[in-house]
DNA sequence: GCGGAAAGGGAACGGCTGTTCCGGATAGCG
DNA sequence: CGCTATCCGGAACAGCCGTTCCCTTTCCGC
């Protein structure tokens, strides 16, 4: 549909390239606090520049979140793909969800767009798609192999990945040893070993339930 | 701050009180599926009336997700209680954990209120200590008697509390076996008995997590 | 330097949402 | 059956958001 010169970059001026650049680096790091709702006029408003600015390189506010998380689902893909070619089957796999997890949890918006039902999200159906292909051949190289419990099917794996993935409502950025313990509990129940080693506790979900009164916006606004 | 008659609930008019009721039933199920962030208006709409109509019994819009939640929290509290004076300390986790989460995952007015980050959850903060509180208690005395592995802490079960009920991303009606599963999963890693029976696999995950183009909007409207 | 094309930015438009207003309906007491 | 306090509901108001307009500013080949 699109011209042959359409799919070509052409040269853009210096000033413009730099915009484009800063606007997508402030876009990845609100969204990624903020969620995907952040307004364009917020991110416009942190990257010190008009919103008329933002619309000139990204035509639809679809099309700044398409940009942003591109680059992020890409990676997930990437890790996956490595992870298949990882000579031990059950530490990729265990590497794979606890990896994915905490990248789902430390970037919101990544979060709403691969696992939420965010109107976002449908831009990467496909890439969603060879994901869980590459997961359920890592679960099932892991099987093969007897790194996991016998009664435990793809679908476990499956469920495993997602709630560690889905798990919210962290204070933000200590959620990563949360995370890690939560992986352990679950892959006690996939895998056919013990945990690695116990993390120390500590108090990050009692924060979240029932010892926190905190409660975010819906709408950031304000740096 | 109030006035002594101002407690006591006047008197109304027969049709009043059968649209009270009426929105309190609709804005429930209005919730539980499509989330908090449903506007006034659709409620209305839903339940055949005008919005000043809504307005009059629930002067603002967290008046009336207050007074839908308060019934739906207030239940979990007693499940709680009962729990506690439940014999066998195991099994009142588990069923505690599951009813929990199969609560939060079929409710996601609840459940953004309750784990979420949504403003009206801040009503219930009080609640949120209480339900943590009576948790803690719970699993204490799992572990007194025994029926908890020892190297599980209470922030371990509260997180494969928060796991579960954090769960999303869910086709809708058949959640209860994923969920299943997942506590199975989970309490695999926390209690010292094995899960008591293998459910059917469904692939209700597989259609969240890469086979799903679905992608509800953010603002639903027609029922 | 200079001129024109490319880029920037604030204001404006249309749509949606929470909330209020006020004229019209109606329950329910006498 | 009539009358009035009570209740209903569409329209209106204010504010937020995505997107566009249009005038001004800035780059960059000459």
């Amino acid at each position: 549909m699109r011209g042959a010169l359409g799919t070509l970059t052409r040269k853009r001026r210096t000033d413009a390239e730099h915009n484009r650049r800063r606007i997508l680096e402030v876009a990845r790091a609100a969204f990624a606090a903020d969620g995907l709702d952040l307004p364009v006029r917020e991110i416009a408003r942190r990257a010190g520049m008009g919103v008329a600015t933002v619309y000139r390189h990204f035509p639809s506010r679809q099309d700044l979140i398409s940009a942003v998380l591109a680059e992020q689902v890409a990676r997930c893909g990437e890790e996956m793909q490595a992870a298949l070619a990882h000579p031990d089957s059950g530490r990729a796999l265990r590497g794979t969800i606890l990896r994915f997890g905490e990248r789902q949890v430390n970037d919101r918006g990544l979060n709403e767009a691969l696992l939420g039902s965010h109107v976002a999200g449908a831009a990467f159906a496909e890439q969603r798609r060879a994901h869980a292909e590459a997961f359920a051949r890592l679960v099932e190289r892991a099987r093969d192999d007897g790194a996991v419990r016998g009664q435990v099917s793809v679908e476990d794996a499956r469920i495993a990945l997602m709630a560690i993935s889905s798990f919210r409502a962290l204070p933000a950025e200590r959620a990563s040893s949360v995370i890690r313990r939560l992986t352990d509990l679950l892959l006690t129940g996939v895998l056919n070993e013990d945990p690695p080693e116990q993390a120390g506790t500590d108090d990050d979900v009692a924060r979240s339930f029932g010892h926190d009164d905190r409660h975010g916006v819906r709408r950031v606004r304000r740096a």
